[in-house]
DNA sequence: TGCCTACTCTATTAAATCCATAGGGTAATA
DNA sequence: TATTACCCTATGGATTTAATAGAGTAGGCA
């Protein structure tokens, strides 16, 4: 299951997506639109900032916005960042990769290879998707 | 994640599945095989039992077996029946669907849009590999 | 300067899920 | 009839998730 935390950072994104400018949007007005806990939002925006796909701005008519272009931003880095590892076993994980204990030979694991592929084909729609992809 | 009940079943399948006459196993001999916790197996072979994977027998010689030939079980079943959903969202699930809360628009949605797509990835994978493609 | 706004950080908690273990009961076969 | 192996219930620890609360800090503007 996709995790809330993944699914509101998906949406803030969007939300600031379809701003015409890049001004600042305050957390609120994102929390509100969206219908998403604004303490909760706050944590998961101030991940996305510290990652460098969010800018912040204090003080009056600050807020959070886009540091790239929308179409620069792929889904691959946003996925990793808020859901973690994209392959469901670690052991077929390109970026956290660790060892099964039960596991005496990937080579021949059927659950290896089975989610080898599932991997291959979840990146695959992650690569081809930017944040301006998936607003259109 | 994948669960470990889904792994443990997978590789309790394979194991069957590389039996080479379709003789009862007992699950002791599963778990010390594919170094499994007994009891949990129990579980997750009793699940598969009762819908429709396996068969089983009691008594002295007994054990678990397949019902179908390793090539006739897709893994879009198996998956279900021990992961549940294939969607990571409810919204896009075709077999538990759930209209989300906090959605006003699917239509708009661009975490909807998002996970379609994986969804369609994954469920093609699933369709392609049965129990005797895993194995091999 | 001083106040307001909005970001930042820490801690806590309720709920849910996962994994495993334990123990006893029941059915079937040699 | 005794043994073997399936079947069922329930219990608990560990982990993760989602949300809440509250205090603190930094920046902008009058």
């Amino acid at each position: 299951m996709l995790s809330k935390k993944t699914k509101y950072g998906l949406k803030a994104l969007s939300y600031l997506a379809l701003q015409k400018d890049r001004q600042p949007v305050p957390i609120a007005e994102i929390a509100k639109h969206e219908n998403i806990s604004q303490k909760f939002l706050e944590s998961i925006l101030l991940t996305l900032r510290k990652t460098g796909i969010l800018g912040s701005k204090k003080g009056k008519g600050g807020g959070y916005y886009l540091i790239k272009a929308p179409k620069e931003i792929l889904m691959t880095d946003v996925m990793r960042i808020l859901e973690g590892p994209i392959a469901m076993v670690p052991c077929v994980s390109l970026n956290f990769y660790e060892k099964c204990e039960d596991c005496p030979n990937e080579g021949t694991c059927s659950v290896h290879k089975l989610m080898l592929q599932v991997r291959d084909s979840t990146l695959e729609i992650y690569r081809n998707n930017t944040l301006a992809d998936i607003v259109k």
